[in-house]
Formats: C-alpha cells, structure tokens, sequence
RNA sequence: GGUCCUGUGGCCGAGUGGUUAGGCAGAGCUCUGCAAAAGCUUCCACAGCGGUUCGAAUCCGCUCGGGACCUCCA
C-alpha cells in the first residue's frame, strides 16, 4: 500500500509521488525566534519530523529545509512599522542577533530533547536577504509589485485577475479585498489585501537593509519563497507548516513563487493542527502558553509536574496531526503513564529471545501478531496515523508481558512472526515514530543496579525480608522501582 | 459579519455505513512474604431532533454548543 498524505491545496488524500524521486524536497516554515518556543510550537516539528523519518525509511533521499525567522516581520502590520525582533530587542538592552542567538540556540536544544532530527538546511531569514531583494526585484518587473515611499506591496488583485489568490486557505478575493480594516499605511496600498514585500525601515528600526528602494526590511512572506526557491528550486514536494499559516503567509507565499517560477511551489501542502489549552489555541492572542522549558520542569501553574520531553512527544503522536489536540495536566499524566508502559514492554521484547518453531502452536494469535504489525505500515500510510500505530503498539502490549510471565508460551507464535514483531516494533517505534525510552539509564547506573538486585535477591531466598524491603523502600525514595517478577527475577525502572 | 472545521464514555483521543479502537482513571479476580508491576474480566459513548438506508458515531438537513482563519501566530 502506498503512502496516502493529505493534500490542503487539493483537500484530498493524494497518492505520495515525488516529483524526481528518489529525491523528495520538504520545507517547513521554522520558528521565529524572538521568544522562547512553547508546546504549540512542538507541533509542527514533530509532526514532520515524522514525516521526515518516515520518507527516509522508505528509501528517498530528502533533503529537509526549515527556516529560521531571525528578521522579524510586522508586529501588526501597519499599525507598528517596527519589527518584532528589533522592538523585543529595545526592551530588554539587548542586541537583536544576541537575542536571536539566545533563542536560536534554545530552539535547538529544545528541539534536540524532543529527538527531532536536524534538517539538512536551516537558512535564516537575515542571511537571505539578498535572494529577497531579487526575487521582489523580479516581481516588480513582472508588473505585480510596485514601490511606495521606499516600501514594496504585492499587488494581490492583479495576481487575482490571473491566478487562484485564496485557493489553499479558500478565501475569497472579492471579500479580501473590500475588508474595512483602518489601519496606518493602508493608504499606501493599493488595496486592502495587499501585502508587504519590503517595507522601508523608519530611523529608529535597528534591523535594516540597503536596497534598491532605499534602507528597509523584508516583508512577511517574502523569506520562505526565496529560500524555499534557493534550495528546493522552483518546485518541489512537500510545503509544512500550522494550519495558522494558510492565510496569508502560504497563499501568499503561492503568489509571490508562481510569479517568479512560473509554476506552484508545492506539490503537496501539508498543515498541522492547533494544540489547545481549555478549547483555545495556545499562542500570543490568549496569552496562555506553556514554553518548552516549562513543560520539562514543571514550573507553570498549570502544571502539576513536569513532562519529559518524550512524553510530550508521545502525547502529539497519540493524536492525528491533523487533529486539535486539547492539553491539559492531566493528559499528560495519562500519556506518562502509558508511554511507561509502553517501553517497559518494548524493553521485555528487545531482549526475548524464542526458541519457537516455524508453525505457532496458537495460529489464532499468530494471525493476529501478524495483522497488528502489518497495520504500522498501513496506518502510517494513511496520511501519518501516528495514532492507530500507537494503538496497535499496546494491543500487543500484553502479549509481550504474557510471554514474559510465561502466561503465553514461546512457541505459540511462530519464529518469523516473533522475528517480524520485534523488527517492526523497533523500527516503527524508535525509527519512525523517534520515540526513545526516557528512563534509559547509564552504564554505570546500570552495573550498581545489578548489584542492588544480586544484593536483594540472596536476602530474599534467606527470608531476609528486613534487608530486601530496605532496599526496595530506599530506592523508591529514590525515584527507582523495583519489581518482583514471576520467574524469581528482579527488575527495575524509574518512576 | 465572511470562510472553514468540529462536538465520541470521568479525562485524552482513533474511527474507512454493518465487527473491541487505544491510553489514563474506576470495579472485580489471579499471581504474590509484602508491595508494585503484570494478566484476565468488567462498568461508562457517540450533542439534540429529523431524514436517507435492511443497517449510521460514520451520509444529508435543521437546532444548540466549541474552535480556527479573516491581524503577528506552529
């Protein structure tokens, strides 16, 4: 079965086909880093992160390109001709590239917590600004921008007149375009739904540019097409973001690139959905973001604990990407929980070892392993249902701990379908899904633990019960469990 | 106001017209020096009202909620 993704632009599932296969170009518009990233922005980057994962597995050769928006754009547009990174900047006495550094660097720490993978290209947005200025260059000669006052707009209604303005977030232009907005500069346009392209810096702006039109800034949307253009070319396959992006910045992005390249950008446009808190997007507007670090420490009155980062991660993949997803404290705990779950059992198979027999003695369950695996692939073909793969993952669960009880006998499955089980659930699990067991522990911790157990185990066959009870009680004040289990073994795991 | 999405059991969430989603929490049992874990069983659903259909959580209509975008936003 072939690889299904949903398509925003066509708003239907499509058959994956590269367009130059075995190369596949993604871009996901990255984070602007003027602030701390908070859980919403986990989103998008674990959503194709996934993504990513999942087109390497299949053999493409990708190359991943995500932005970093270190320039800033309007912080609402005409209302304050300033840029968002400079004005944050003034606030807190600081330089704008120290601050951008700052977050860059915390972006990517936090991001490395969550086990993303590294895009093979991370442009940033003020080390382009050449390719911006050409390629607004470019649109002025092709008739559909023009220079106001040292400031270029992008003039949306001629575009219209020849293109599909609003087919990706489906608006309508006629609207766009009466839309009664007061707001300072708009006099400048020639209508209401134009956009910035470049915007002339007043002296107080900090981030400024030389260009053609005078000193000044990029506009919004203008960064991801240049770079996108630079890097993938003119057309390339996969377009990522949040769906808050569809209107303007995608459909203007479209705009801007189909002038330039005489062709779409993006085969394929995927959006992620909104992670809510109490039914509202976390974002500026509702001021209730919880920042990434926040989240790890638990510091946030929302909060009664913090969340590894791979819980987090696993609580965005237990939901369809495109799917809202309502967060709350106790969500996470729940996720925690069965996440913990989840590894102990995965832990219990990497180390299983059956001396089954090539017919499984119970076909019934032999038939049903083999299905509950089949379906990793089939579900994450399905447009990445992260969701029913985890599913299937715990219907197996307790066959796993059945074996290991002896509850289920080894050769009740046949070798190749315990073969095939464990092979899958790996790759699915830590490959794909980039899940990793958050409690895995050092070598060293590990040889003192073998020597706890060893310790605990001859107390316990003298009945020595004071000592095997002291051991177990201290270490989980520790935040250590130990567990007896039914073959007379001792195992252990962190709380 | 415009465009679009959505309403699933205590909570989070999958769901392609006919079959158990899954996780967490709850109840019972088994195992057990005790504990924990685990295993088995089990309770609790498809906002409301109509319609289509042999059959609807799933399709259609209406009503009532919730949300996103239209402005920086992942």
């Amino acid at each position: 079965m072939a690889l299904r993704v949903y398509n925003s632009l066509t708003k239907e599932k499509e058959e994956f086909i590269p367009i130059n296969p075995p190369h596949v170009g993604m871009y996901v518009c990255g984070p602007t880093v003027s602030g701390e990233s908070h859980l919403g922005h986990a989103r998008p980057y674990i959503t194709f992160d996934v993504v990513y994962r999942y087109l390497l597995y299949l053999g493409y050769k990708v190359r991943y390109v995500r932005n970093i928006t270190d320039a800033g754009h309007f912080e609402e547009e005409g209302r304050q001709a300033e840029d968002k990174i400079s004005s944050k900047a003034l606030l807190e006495k600081v330089e704008p590239m120290e601050l951008v550094h700052k977050y860059t660097s915390l972006f990517h720490w936090a991001f490395r917590q969550l086990n993303t993978l590294e895009p093979n290209i991370e442009p940033t947005a003020t080390g382009h600004i050449v390719e911006q200025i050409g390629m607004i260059e470019q649109l002025i000669k092709a008739g559909y921008a023009y220079v106001v006052n040292g400031s270029v707009y992008f003039d949306v209604k001629k575009y219209a007149s020849n293109y599909d303005y609003g087919k990706l977030s489906g608006r309508v232009v006629d609207d766009l375009l009466e839309t009664t907005r007061e707001l300072e500069g708009q006099d400048e346009k020639r209508n209401k739904a134009d956009f910035a392209l470049w915007k002339m810096a007043p002296p107080q702006h900090i981030m400024r540019w030389k260009s053609p039109w005078g000193e000044g800034f990029p506009g919004w949307h203008i960064e991801c097409s240049a770079m996108a253009t630079k890097y993938l070319g003119a057309r390339f396959d996969i377009h990522g973001g949040g769906m808050d992006l569809m209107f303007p910045h995608h459909e203007s992005e479209i705009a801007q690139s189909t002038i330039c390249n005489h062709t779409s950008p993006a085969k394929y446009w995927m959006h992620n959905n909104m992670i809510t808190v109490n039914g509202k997007k976390m974002g500026k507007s509702y001021n209730n973001q919880i920042s990434l670090t926040q989240m790890f420490s638990g510091n946030h009155p929302l909060l009664t604990q913090g969340f590894s980062p791979m819980v987090i991660r696993f609580f965005i993949l237990q939901t369809h990407y495109r799917s809202t997803l309502d967060f709350s404290s106790e969500a996470l705990t729940a996720a925690e929980k069965g996440m913990k779950r989840l590894f102990e059992a995965f832990e219990v198979l990497k180390k299983m070892e059956i001396a089954g027999e090539k017919e499984p003695v119970d076909k019934e369950l032999d038939v049903k392993i083999n299905k509950l695996v089949d379906e990793f692939e089939e579900f994450i073909n399905d447009d990445f249902n992260t969701a029913k793969v985890l599913a299937n993952m715990f219907e197996i669960v307790p066959v796993i701990n059945s074996m290991k009880d002896g509850l289920i006998k080894p050769n009740a499955i046949s070798t190749t379908t315990f073969k095939k089980l464990k092979e899958s659930f790996t790759i699915f699990l830590e490959q794909i899904l980039g899940l990793k067991d958050p409690s895995e522990s050092s070598e060293q911790l590990n040889g003192i633990m073998d020597l706890l157990v060893e310790i605990r185990k001859e107390a316990k066959s003298k009945k020595d019960f004071f000592t095997s009870d002291k051991i177990r009680k201290q270490l989980t004040e520790l935040g250590i469990e130990m567990k007896d289990e039914k073959d007379g073994n001792i195992s252990w795991s962190r709380l």
